[in-house]
RNA sequence: GAUUCGGUAGCUCAGCCGGUAGAGCAUCUCCCUUUUAAGGAGGGGGUCCUGGGUUCGAAUCCCAGCCGGAUCACCA
C-alpha cells in the first residue's frame, strides 16, 4: 500500500512538472484515497488471494463453463502405475497397449500443438505426451486449446488412458489418447527441480514443510520414502511378534492414575464422571494387568504422551511398543531384542548395518552387555555400587553433574549415566542392572538386593529401549510406590502416583513376566537416519500458526 | 530454558557501509507437433515478519515482540 502510494506519486510528480507543487499535492492525496480504497475492496472481495490463487479460480470457472465438472463424481479406473510402467514395458510391450493411470501434474511443456507433461502417481513420476489432434479428433479443439493449456495447472489431479512408447530420445512415456480433469487444485505447489542430481528451489523450510506435510509429501519423494520405511518396521515387528504367539491388545489411553514411567502427564477432565483424567504416559501397568488375567504374552503400539520439552528428540506424543511375556526374565528378553532388531533391519533395509550420521551401526553383531555401575566407571573412574544418596550426591558434585534437593539416588545416577556415558554407547549395547531406586516397578536382582533386573539398550547414544524383570511382589511394589509417593511430595513431578487397583492384581498374582518397552519414532529415525523426531512424525507438534 | 542464525514475489534466494525493491523457477499474453531445468518474445506480481525509534529518507541502523532453524541442557 505504502509503495504502491510511493510508485504512483512518482508517476504523478513526473507528469506535473511544470504544475504548480499544490496540484501536485492534492494530485497525490487523491490518488492516496484511491489506492487504499482499491486495497480495502481487494481484500474484502479476492480474501487476500495471491495472483497465482486468482488464476486459478478463473480457469476453474473456465472450465465449468466449458461444462466440465472439476470435481467429478464418477470413480477413474487405473490399471497401473508409473513404477509399473517404467520396469516393465521394455520386456512385455503388448501388455502397455491400454493404460489407464491417474495422478498429478507435475509438469508441462508445450510446444504449440504437441506437449509433454509428468504425471506423478504414488509409485512415482511418468512422462506423458499430448497430441492436439488425437484427444481432440473432431473440429472441436477446446479440450487441448483451452482445458489443457489454459485452464489445467500443476498439481492438478487427472486421469489419462493411452499407449505406452519410448520417445526419440529414449524416455519411456503414455501416448495420451484420452485425458480427463479429475480435481483442479487452487494453490501453487512449490516446484523443485532436479538436473544432473542437483536439487534447485528445493522445498526445504522445515516449519513449511511439518506445517504442511502435505506438500511436503508430493514434492519431495525422500520425505515419502522415509514415512514407507516407518510403516514397514512396525510392520515387521508387529509380524515377529505374532509370530511367536503374543498377542496385540489395546488399553486405555484415558486414565485415572497415569502410571508405568517417571514422566509429567498431561491433564484433562471427564465431564459425565466430573474426575480428572490423565493421557498415558506408559501402558505398564495395563499390560501387565492382561498377564495377570493369564494372558502368555501382550503387546501394544501405544501413542503416549509426556508434557515435558519439545526438541528434535522429543514430541509431546510419541509411539512405544511394550511387550509382556509372562514366565520369561530380563535375560531372556535381551535376546529376543536383539533378534528382533536384527531381522527387522534385514527385513525393512535388506542389510544389518545402517549409517546414522558419521557412525555405522552393526546389528548383525551380538550387542555389548555393561552392567551401568560398571559403564560408569568406566568412564568416570567412580564406583558408585554400594553408595547411599548423600555419598551420591557428593560425586555428583564432583562430576559437575546438576541435581538438586528433589532428586532421589536414583535419578542423580541416571544424570552421572547421561552425563559422561551415553554419548560414548554408539553400537547397540544392553545397560543392565540399575539400583531399586530408580527402578520402581522392577523385580530385585537376584544376586544383589540393592540392584533390580532391568536392562536398557542404548543405540547411538540414544536410549531405544527399556527392560524389567517385572516386579510381581505386592507388598515390595507398595513399599517401592510409597517411595516414589514421597517423592512426589518432595517435588520430583516425574514420580509415579500410588495405583491400588494395579496392587489389587498383583495380589492376584502375576507370574514371573519380562516387560520392555521400545521407542519406535527412534527406532525409525536410527533406520532412516534422521536426527529430528519431526522427521519420522507426519505431522509433528508445533506452535499455533498465527491468524 | 540458554546461546546463535534467520524471516524479502507462489517457491528458492540475492540486495543490507541508509537514497525509486532484484534474479531463477512459477504465473499471464503470443509463437512452437518427440520435449525433458524444453525453447523464443513480451507482461504482471511485494505490508521486505510485527510494532516502536533514529533520520529529510529505513528491507538496510537501534529497541521490543512474534515465528522458525541450529547448538547446548532435561524427559523417551
Amino acid at each position: 500500500m505504502k509503495i504502491k502510494f510511493r510508485k504512483r506519486y512518482l508517476i504523478v510528480a513526473k507528469r506535473s512538472n511544470k504544475v504548480s507543487q499544490c496540484a501536485c499535492l492534492l494530485d497525490s492525496l487523491y490518488l492516496l484515497c484511491v489506492a487504499r480504497l482499491y486495497y480495502i475492496r481487494k481484500k474484502l472481495h479476492c480474501m487476500e488471494l495471491n495472483e497465482q490463487q486468482l488464476q486459478r479460480r478463473q480457469s476453474l470457472q473456465a472450465i465449468r463453463d466449458l461444462g466440465i465438472d472439476p470435481y467429478p463424481p464418477q470413480p477413474f479406473e487405473v490399471n497401473v502405475t508409473a513404477d509399473e510402467i517404467r520396469e516393465h514395458y521394455e520386456n512385455d510391450k503388448l501388455n502397455y497397449k491400454n493404460v489407464s493411470i491417474a495422478g498429478r501434474l507435475m509438469r508441462r511443456r508445450i510446444m504449440g500443438k504437441a506437449s509433454f507433461a509428468e504425471l506423478q502417481d504414488d509409485t512415482g513420476r511418468i512422462q506423458l505426451y499430448i497430441n492436439r489432434d488425437e484427444i481432440c479428433p473432431d473440429e472441436d479443439k477446446s479440450l487441448y486449446n483451452d482445458v489443457f493449456k489454459k485452464h489445467l495447472d500443476i498439481g492438478d489431479i487427472i486421469g489419462v488412458t493411452g499407449y505406452v512408447f519410448t520417445t526419440q530420445v529414449g524416455e519411456i512415456s503414455i501416448h495420451v489418447t484420452s485425458l480427463k480433469l479429475l480435481c483442479k487444485t487452487l494453490n501453487p505447489l512449490p516446484m523443485p527441480k532436479e538436473v544432473d542430481g542437483k536439487v534447485y528451489d528445493a522445498f526445504t523450510d522445515p516449519e513449511q514443510r511439518y506445517r504442511m506435510r502435505y506438500v511436503d509429501l508430493i514434492v519431495n519423494p525422500q520425505v515419502r520414502e522415509i514415512f514407507l520405511v516407518r510403516s514397514r518396521v512396525i510392520g515387521a515387528m508387529r509380524d515377529f511378534l505374532i509370530q511367536r504367539g503374543y498377542l496385540e491388545v489395546e488399553t486405555p489411553v484415558l486414565q485415572p492414575i497415569p502410571g508405568g514411567a517417571a514422566a509429567k502427564p498431561f491433564i484433562t477432565h471427564h465431564n459425565a464422571l466430573d474426575i480428572p483424567l490423565y493421557l498415558r504416559v506408559a501402558n505398564e501397568l495395563y499390560l501387565k494387568r492382561l498377564i495377570v488375567g493369564g494372558f502368555r504374552g501382550v503387546f501394544e503400539f501405544a501413542k503416549d504422551f509426556r508434557n515435558e520439552g519439545m526438541d528434535r528428540t522429543h514430541n509431546p506424543e510419541f509411539t512405544q511398543m511394550e511387550l509382556y511375556v509372562a514366565y520369561q526374565d530380563y535375560n531372556w528378553m535381551m535376546d529376543l531384542t536383539e533378534q528382533m532388531l536384527r531381522e527387522i533391519c534385514t527385513k525393512v533395509l535388506d542389510t544389518t548395518s545402517v549409517m546414522l550420521g558419521n557412525n555405522e551401526i552393526e546389528f548383525g553383531e551380538p550387542f555389548a552387555r555393561m552392567t551401568l555401575f560398571g559403564a560408569i566407571e568406566k568412564y568416570t573412574g567412580k564406583n558408585l555400587h554400594g553408595l547411599n544418596e548423600s555419598e551420591i550426591r557428593s560425586v555428583a558434585k564432583e562430576l559437575k553433574v546438576e541435581v538438586d534437593e528433589s532428586m532421589g539416588a536414583g535419578k542423580m545416577i541416571d544424570e552421572i549415566f547421561g552425563a559422561y556415558v551415553e554419548k560414548h554407547l554408539i553400537q547397540p549395547t544392553f545397560i543392565k542392572d540399575y539400583p531399586v531406586s530408580m527402578s520402581p516397578l522392577t523385580k530385585k536382582h537376584r544376586e544383589d538386593p540393592t540392584l533390580t533386573e532391568r536392562f536398557e539398550l542404548i543405540i547411538n547414544g540414544k536410549e531405544i529401549a527399556n527392560c524389567y524383570s517385572e516386579l510381581n511382589d505386592p507388598i515390595d511394589q507398595r513399599e517401592r510406590f510409597e517411595e516414589q509417593a514421597k517423592l512426589l511430595d518432595r517435588g520430583d513431578e516425574e514420580a509415579m502416583f500410588i495405583d491400588e487397583d494395579f496392587l489389587r492384581s498383583l495380589e492376584y498374582g502375576m507370574p514371573p513376566t519380562a516387560g520392555i518397552g521400545i521407542g519406535i519414532d527412534r527406532l525409525v529415525m536410527m533406520l532412516t537416519n534422521q536426527a529430528s523426531i519431526q522427521e519420522v512424525l507426519f505431522f509433528p507438534q508445533m506452535r499455533p500458526e498465527r491468524r
